[in-house]
DNA sequence: GCCCAAAGTCA
DNA sequence: TGACTT
DNA sequence: GGGC
């Protein structure tokens, strides 16, 4: 609840009598953020053009007059403090200094200042600079999180990871409009020929570098070199290049997860990654799977992707050959054969999936030669298909297996954002001697792995 | 001065 | 095992 | 580069 006390100029302060007219003197706030008062405020006087702010005043003033019958001078204890203006510092609790503490918008309002740091963040990576690039990459996250415009270098007194490098960055930017180094990084030849190649899936920063090393200076010069080898996934990143390019919307999302949905009736599938957090667009869809059955996850994937290649779905498949690891794990991989049970896979799907939904889900349990040969046959003469037809398109998608038992733990590493799981995972590590990964919590005191018990809505 | 997330899959 | 991916 |  907002209201306002509007009062003539007889009874306003001196400076808005002289304004004349009816104006505004005084808003009384009740059970509002005050930062959400000063935001709309700001909003309101920027429309109605007050020349001066009126008092922003807690409830408690209201009733104190009510009290006393009369309008009474205005003490500092019934002011709302705008945060906004420097506070954020003292009155405030202060920032967490990991992402994982801090509540962040999916569109904050930053923008330019995230921009320009994740550039320097990005050159020092080209650099190998690790450390470097993760301080930047932890400075541009915690202005993601600001509940407000950066608009002076004070708001920013007592934000945790933004030290000297990124408020002169900052300052730059906030006087001038731009800030030479991040120009130099930006227009920097290499940088941005390494861009360029790592903007290929399965080129990282050591392919890059080696193939700019070797005076490659474009993907027409890698694609034409005959001394480059590239493997599978590389090959689909060149392959699919534009597809991939594209960004995925969040209705292509919902409808690659219904249509997953409807392969495997008996399933739980869960839209993880950007899509999860709300983002209405990403550079792939990220799909948690598992089953209410313990062990029922068992060769999930493995049955997921026969019905997609039965559909001719799949342009690219990030998998152990079947015939390889199923066949040959009786004897060899032991240890792997449990690991059927925690999987991931990435993919290239073809959009839109095949309508035709016939879940055919018993398993063809005997001849699984047969089967593995039929599937690895249908995959090849699927991927000479390759092209996208018109109407087609390629997207990106991954696919991860838990047991039901570690679901919370898949979904907590796989919701994001990155430098959200490397917070929460360093926060676990330093500030609770735990090991968190995506399966599970580990206590390193202890000695012992936890889990969790739950049921899932 | 030290640390910086953790793990699966491929070639 | 290093490179790449999430 | 920034926190401790
Ligand atoms: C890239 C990456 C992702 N992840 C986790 C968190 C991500 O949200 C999740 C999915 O990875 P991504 O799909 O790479 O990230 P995203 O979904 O947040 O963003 P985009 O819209 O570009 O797809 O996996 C990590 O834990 N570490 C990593 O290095
Ligand atoms: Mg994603």
């Amino acid at each position: 609840m907002c209201c306002t006390a509007a009062s003539s100029g007889a009874i306003g302060s001196p400076a808005m009598s002289r304004a004349g007219g009816t104006s505004v003197t005084h808003v009384v706030a009740e059970r509002n953020q005050p930062k959400d008062v000063w935001i709309w405020l700001k909003k309101v006087s920027a429309k109605c053009g007050l020349e001066v702010l009126p008092e922003v005043l807690d409830i408690s003033w209201l009733t104190d007059c009510m009290e006393s019958g009369c309008r009474l001078p205005v003490e500092d204890r019934h002011r709302l403090k705008d945060e906004s203006e420097e506070e954020v510092c003292t009155k405030s609790p202060s920032i967490p200094i990991y992402a994982c503490q801090r509540k962040t918008p999916v569109n904050h309002l930053n923008h330019h200042f995230t921009c320009a740091l994740e550039a320097l963040a990005e050159g020092a990576e080209f650099s190998e600079s690790d450390g470097r690039a993760l301080a930047f990459r932890r400075a541009a996250s915690v202005l993601k999180s600001l509940p407000f415009r950066v608009a002076k270098i004070e708001q920013l007194r007592g934000v945790p990871c933004l030290g000297k490098h990124s408020i002169r960055i900052i300052q730059e930017l906030l006087d001038l409009g731009a800030c030479k180094e991040v120009e130099q990084i930006r227009s920097n030849e290499m940088n941005k020929v390494m861009k360029v190649f790592m903007s290929v899936w399965g080129v990282g920063l050591k392919t890059a570098t080696r193939w700019y090393r070797d005076g490659l200076r474009s993907l027409s010069e890698v694609r034409a070199s005959p001394s480059v080898k590239l493997t599978r996934m590389q090959q689909a990143g060149f392959e699919y290049y534009r597809d991939l390019a594209r960004p995925v919307s969040h209705v292509e999302a919902d409808t690659i997860t219904a249509a997953i949905r409807a392969l495997l009736p008996n399933s739980f599938i869960t839209i993880t990654g950007g899509f999860r957090r709300g983002k209405d667009a990403g550079h792939d869809v990220d799909l948690l799977l598992t089953h209410p059955d313990e062990g029922g996850e068992v060769g999930l994937l493995s049955k997921l992707l026969e019905h997609l290649n039965e559909q001719g779905s799949v342009m690219f498949q990030d998998y152990r050959d079947n015939t390889y690891k199923e066949t040959n794990a009786a004897g060899f991989n032991e240890s792997k054969s449990t690991m059927d049970r925690f999987e991931r896979c990435f993919t290239i799907l073809r959009l839109p999936l095949s309508p035709r939904v016939t879940s055919h889900k018993d398993d063809k349990v005997t001849g699984r030669q047969e089967v593995n040969e039929a599937v690895t046959s249908h995959y090849t003469t699927n991927l000479r298909k390759k092209i996208p037809e018109p109407g087609e398109r390629a997207v990106r998608v991954d696919f991860v297996v838990c047991p039901y038992s570690q679901y919370a733990f898949a979904l907590l590493g796989w919701t994001g954002s990155q430098q959200f799981e490397r917070d929460l995972r360093r926060y676990a590590s330093h500030e609770k001697a735990m090991i968190l990964s995506s399966h599970h919590l580990f206590d390193k005191q202890q000695v012992r792995v936890l889990t969790i018990s739950h049921t899932l809505h």
